[in-house]
DNA sequence: ATCACCGTTAACAAATTTGTTAAACAATTG
DNA sequence: CAATTGTTTAACAAATTTGTTAACGGTGAT
């Protein structure tokens, strides 16, 4: 049935869905197809071979978070408020798509010689771009002496741990899903309060 | 060649050590058995499948730490002192198999709902011992008000993220091996300040 | 010495999964 | 309508991996 250009995109969603969504990361191609409702040829049709469409799904869902944080940073807001919100995108979008976070680890940890460069890059910029804000920061005297390492390691454990290790939490503090939704939106503010030992300025 | 029960022990940490030290968390039994140097068939021999061979050295590994952990909070130490052991044993600890936490969060992941008796009743316990010794301490004065759910998570976070996240983090902020050692000891100091916004007392 | 037992081995069977191919089919264009 | 193009399908081939089995070898007990 032709469905125009359709089916690579059903495709795409659905393995976007399944791995980074349910985190199914092991999903073989017959059950994307079998979710998709296509044959399963075809994701070698459009993709060649598993790993391919792995990549692309991965790198479009990672462009798209990417240039938001990007955004923050390079804006003239007051470093706190870049923080802000920070937690506030980082958090929706990752909460869209738990799973991601994980798979990331799950694959630097299995190739951490491959040279991912969308992710490098990413992640260069952002250490350029956040140090020397940083600096100038706790310079003016607005927030508490840190190295830029540890601080960066905090807000990035703080945010992302919780993603990650949602089965994790969300039992021990024995959270439906809706509870653990909460759970995470209040996180936004205890991880500024952490970090800077302050309340948030109200919106 | 008679081995004694040597064999066994062999397997077992060999497989530890190729799981969690060097993460290769889809190591075939072929691979386990070369790197141990026996017949893959051993390892059916010793451990009927895969999956119970992982279970047992996981197992394992968790019972070790789990321990630890439960005596310092047993304990009738200060809770400011507890927690600062805490940091130094879980880092510790998990620095030698990095890629447990890792494997942990990705087993769960993918079968949240298989229940864990050893993981789970770990976790009960620690919330039920901690959190009316966080309460206490705060009604003391002695910290900041915080939810213990989100104290909780805050620990955990600092704690396991840049275990698990070591090569995001390596290469993020351009570290060798050691320099990443380095960098998970002064974390114990960072973690406890930005916990309670004041230094640790001094050994 | 022989028997029984345990550990060990190689060879095999079975299941799973990926990727390819050739043919069928649909839609569009000349 | 025929021809071409792009899409879809079933069937196949190949690789990988797990688990089993039957035979082999040494050790100790009777």
């Amino acid at each position: 049935m032709g469905d125009l250009v359709e089916t690579e995109q059903l495709i795409k969603k659905t393995a976007r869905d399944i791995f980074f969504q349910k985190g199914r990361l092991k999903a073989t191609t017959q059950e994307i197809a079998d979710e998709a409702g296509v044959n399963r040829a075809l994701i070698h049709y459009y993709f060649r071979s598993r790993e391919q469409l792995l990549q692309v799904v991965f790198e479009e869902a990672v462009a798209e978070t990417r240039q938001k944080i990007a955004a923050i940073f390079e804006s003239d807001l007051p470093f706190k408020k870049k923080i802000s919100q920070y937690l506030d995108v980082f958090i929706d979008r990752n909460f869209r798509y738990p799973y991601m976070q994980n798979f990331i680890i799950t694959e630097i940890n299995q190739n951490p010689d491959k040279e991912d460069d969308y992710l490098n890059k990413k992640r260069e910029n952002l250490c350029r771009t956040i140090f020397p804000q940083l600096n100038e920061e706790i310079k003016k005297g607005n927030m508490a002496p840190v190295k830029p390492e540890h601080f960066i390691a905090n807000l990035m454990s703080m945010c992302s741990y919780p993603l990650v290790a949602k089965p994790i939490l969300q039992r021990m503090f024995a959270l439906d899903d809706d509870g653990y939704k909460t759970f995470l939106q209040e996180r936004k503010q205890v991880i500024y309060k952490t970090l800077f030992n302050e309340a948030p300025p109200k919106e």
